[in-house]
DNA sequence: GTCTTTCTGTGGTGTTCGATACAGAAATCC
DNA sequence: GGATTTCTGTATCGAACACCACAGAAAGAC
């Protein structure tokens, strides 16, 4: 916003990374801004001076997960031929990811507890919602296309699917490995409907 | 303890009752002693000379949850003929079950921050590796006896129903109906190894 | 250099956190 | 009845909470 003064000492980026992680293991309320503090490497008037507010620094760490780890999981699915492809592009991906920091996807397991953080929490809804949309609405255009027989319930098709990324996200947050959480992916391919 | 002395002034199943679903609804954390003494209508002295501690009282509402909640979801699982049925009962009754109080299963979902709290992050991964080996248990059963191949893994077939039932709790807290979470154990039921 | 602007570090704001000391109240035991 | 035991309500405890005032430090503008 301005060029002149004293130029921050820190790396934004690297601190609110540094912030998403700590909130991805922790979570919302278990997550103190001195504990933010220690691991970003700065005071806290630096991190409200540039952040703004607790639930504010929540929110961009939840952006910044969604841009750093939404391509790993959904560029193959976007990329997918067939809404087949695309689904198990999904899980296989999710597999991988899951797997790696064993806590699970950040979106799917956070859990703020009504009091305050009205703002995060219609964020994460939104997020979740959107995820939900776009796996059905990938499937609905299959079936437009034929692909998928149209006495298939698309949305109860996709509510399965997305439940079983669900469910590896859990599973990875309890130590599940990648090979297991892949094994689960192609079990659940075999109830995409025959032809 | 002890039948002398002025007897207690509240019911302390009640005031459990109370606590763990403001627990369930709003996670360890976020939920403070304040509100927990208002929900469960005490002061606080009673409380921690009831149940000892924050935590020993997250414990005990998690073990009444099981109790509670437990057969509803299990009963059809381990009365059911074969592992097929009980596969099926234990999706159907979770759908039935968690769709109700619209935020999930509060052992699939809870989410304790590392920092104290670990005599009760213990016991929820206890119930979650028991919860595991329950149904994987159940599907080796099937395979000795012949309802399943030799062929199928048990173990991420288990993995997989667990990981959709996980899956139900996760969209049951974003308000899935109780009709929209049956439909997806419909379509898991697909999935189940063919002859 | 001097001025202006912005950030950093120290220290502290009031509040709320989980957990108790203490005195009085309510029961049983003898 | 009195003695003993246990619970309840008030009124906190020190610590940690989210957050910020303020002075000094570090940059560009002139």
């Amino acid at each position: 916003m301005a060029d002149r003064g004293r130029p921050r000492s820190f790396d934004r980026e690297r601190a609110l990374a540094a912030a998403m992680l700590l909130f991805w293991r922790r979570g919302y309320s278990a997550t103190s801004v001195a504990e933010l503090c220690q691991a970003m490497g700065i005071g806290s008037p630096s991190l409200y001076a540039a952040f703004g507010s607790k639930e504010a620094l929540y929110a961009e760490a939840l952006t910044l997960y969604g841009e750093r780890f939404g391509p790993r999981i959904w560029s193959g699915f976007d990329a997918g031929p067939t809404a087949r492809a695309a689904i198990r592009s999904l899980l296989l991906d999710s597999a991988g990811t899951l797997a790696e920091g064993a806590c699970g996807c950040m979106v799917t397991l956070a859990n703020i507890g009504e009091p305050a953080a009205c703002q995060a929490q219609a964020l994460l809804a939104g997020m979740r919602a959107a995820i939900l949309e776009k796996v059905t609405s990938r499937l609905a255009a299959a079936q437009a296309e034929g692909e998928l027989p149209a006495t298939v319930d698309v949305a109860a098709l996709g509510r399965f699917y997305l439940g079983v990324q669900q469910g590896m996200s859990v599973q990875a947050r309890d130590g599940a490995t990648q090979p297991a959480l892949a094994a689960m992916a192609e079990v659940a391919m075999a109830a995409w409907p025959g032809p």
